[in-house]
DNA sequence: GTCGCTATGTGCGTTAGCAAACGGTCGCCT
DNA sequence: AGGCGACCGTTTGCTAACGCACATAGCGAC
């Protein structure tokens, strides 16, 4: 069998950790794919162990808005532990990997059977909030060099490699920017010396340079997770 | 005894509900009080049944921005559900009033034996993430005028009155903007007749066309919560 | 009454980001 | 080979909101 290499699994006792894995399958994460829009039933529950996935949310007249990331440190689905039935955003593949997959019903019957992984998806839930609570503040006050340089760290984080495929187009989606904005914020960033890109290929030359060009929201991210899930 | 008057609790069949209360006591909430800072240990849960209470996210750097507000519909402290200890975000009395008032290990005894409590809190907590995910793009994206229609319809609500006090300095204060924003932005909205306030007295004189100047957040918060609370 | 505090209104230069449109370049495909 | 589509860069106005500074109005206290 494949390694775990999804934390949330990982922090499960040996037993439970089995016991879960059983009723998953592995499945690829195609980048592009949507598994899933907002208002639509949940069917299956992801445990990314490779590949991450943006949570965006639509908001009628507004330009869409990448308001999280799930990779190997979380789970796509955790609505369901909280009783709701549908998704409230859309996710969208964005880096190719595997995850694990659970369909609903088995999950919540795992669920209520086993403790640690009810607290862990617990924690994981406050973890999200804390995150969107404080990344409320981002697009709203952070320049669009900061904003990328986070979401740079964050796919780079759970791409789990320097080098990754993004285009501008993409980008600029995700933050809700116009291309042309992240066209001038990533020739700064390049300029630089912390990332090189070339259509579409984007490898990141100095992280601790882009922790720095970052805002705040990243290491305030980085430090909820690790309180909470250690 | 007093009315109950919080939505959570009536929701609650009769016998967890008088167990429950058995538990609570009855406080005021005076505004401008801070009931919690982010990362101080949670001591009470509150159950408002008039007044209400801003969440206000504070990040390093940028201005405080409300997040939430919480009203008779729901509590503060929901994160103790979560096992997490600790608050993430400012809680500040804006709407005088009263709340039912649990400490926290009261509370969690209670969470344990009472699964229609354990549900609605579930449920609460599902809708504040997606409060809080549709309300990511609001500060970014809408003008100030509609996001203060949207504040004061929320207030609105929560006050149970068409009247309430609030000045400019304390709206500006929670929508991350410029007091001037708020002078311009409501001097609008009196023009047109939706409003009139002075030196603090607001009251809302055409709740219908307020409704037409919000943003979209205001009904899709609306609709989260009957979905989920009804 | 007048002092002082709180609340509100104005004016001016600056700025980040927007909208729209156009030009260049790379690489794949037929 | 040459055409076409995806990707990246730049330019020219425009606007909402900003920072800062200053002016006015209500209102209670001594």
């Amino acid at each position: 069998m494949a390694k775990v290499e999804n934390h949330l699994i990982q922090l499960l006792p040996r037993k439970d950790r089995m016991r879960l894995l059983h009723v998953c399958e592995q499945v690829e994460l195609v980048p592009a794919k949507v598994l899933c829009e907002p208002g639509n039933p949940t069917h299956h529950i992801y445990f990314p162990t490779e590949g991450f996935i943006s949570l965006i949310g639509l908001n009628d007249g507004t330009p869409d808005l990448e308001i999280g990331m799930v990779g190997r440190e979380g789970m796509l689905g955790a609505q369901v532990a909280l009783g709701v039935p549908t998704a409230p955003l859309r996710a969208l593949v964005q880096g190719a990997g595997t995850a694990w997959r659970v369909n609903t019903a088995a999950f919540r019957r795992e669920l209520a059977l086993n403790s640690a992984l009810r607290r862990g998806v617990d924690r994981y839930i406050y973890v999200l909030m804390a995150q969107m609570a404080t990344s409320t503040a981002c697009p709203r006050f952070h320049l669009i060099g900061q904003r990328l340089a986070r979401c740079l760290l964050m796919s780079q984080d759970r791409a789990r490699a320097d080098r990754f495929r993004v285009t501008q187009e993409l980008l600029a989606y995700r933050l809700g920017v116009r291309r042309v904005g992240i066209t001038a914020a990533a020739g700064i960033l390049q300029s630089n010396r912390l990332i090189e890109y070339r259509r579409g290929d984007l490898t990141v030359l100095d992280r601790k340079g882009l922790e720095a060009a970052a805002c705040g929201c990243y290491a305030a991210d980085q430090q909820a997770y690790a309180e909470q899930l250690r």
